[in-house]
DNA sequence: TCCAGATTTAGACTTAATCTAATTTCACTA
DNA sequence: TAGTGAAATTAGATTAAGTCTAAATCTGGA
């Protein structure tokens, strides 16, 4: 189970000659005992309950800072970006009613067949959002899908 | 082939005593002869070169209007929403490269396998989009993908 | 042609995100 | 432990996508 580590980002920290501020250590912290996917803005204020000075642009930039070295994902959904300290290969499953944003492990829906793409295009990666109604908001517990 | 058509959009204007504006019939006709996924900017650009007054909400409206009616599907790449008339199921795929994104085929990437879910979700229905080197900015025409 | 209601328009407003310039802080070295 | 310089932070301005509003204008049926 592959996650965003307080460990890991300290020794990226001083590989690169940058510096383990309270903000960022706060905003990692955070990130890591999140088990939902939180908007920039979440993170601002529960960063803000810690260090009540933290503006957006620190926000921001730590956010990019930990994307661009494959810290965390960025989910799109709706629009509005969300972070994802899941860094195992997995699947999203977005709920119409609540619109929380759960994470499905790649082994739970099965192995994918191999396939081929007539465009030639080059497939390096992809995502697979699923949309219908979490547990919660389920009113029975279907659970049999066809992909 | 399911698409957005003009004659579909007449026959939704008079069942719901609408009006069939010429602003609507031009992003309509627009929309019908695209082959990518133009966002509501470039449609509006398109749209005011043949009538210079259209506004913004004008185009936003239209496009609410035909997505609520199920006649466009709203995709969101990168944080932007884009506009696709291809009504039939289908994936996407967006080049890392030239941003284009592209429409694949259901039946191109073969049949997918029934599956389950653990976690009590109601999967509705999902997008699969992937990612990489499109025809045009890949090096060489590498086809297979391991889904 | 008339008319009511639907639609359009320009521009103000909102929200997410980025940029900027001045200030502050980290972490290394002596 | 103090000094130093680069890195980071801050508040606020700016940008971009999209929504809202109120007044003016059109559409299409009678």
């Amino acid at each position: 189970m592959k996650r965003l580590t307080q460990q890991k980002v300290e020794t990226m920290v001083r590989e690169r000659g940058l510096k383990l501020t309270p903000q960022r250590q706060a905003i990692v912290e955070f990130l890591q005992g999140c088990m939902n996917h939180p908007t920039a803005d979440e993170i601002f204020v529960a960063v803000n309950e810690r260090f009540p000075m933290t503006s957006r642009a620190t926000v921001y930039n730590t956010l990019n800072w930990l994307k661009n070295a494959g810290q965390v994902l960025e989910v799109f959904e709706g629009g509005v970006a969300r972070f994802d300290p899941n860094l195992d290969p997995h699947y999203h499953f977005v709920c119409r009613a609540c619109g929380s944003v759960e994470d499905i492990d790649l082994d739970s829906i099965g192995p994918l067949p191999h396939c081929t793409l007539p465009g030639r295009q080059t497939v390096e990666s992809f995502d697979i959002t699923m949309r219908g109604l979490c547990a919660k908001c389920a009113p029975r517990p279907t659970v049999s899908v066809i992909l």
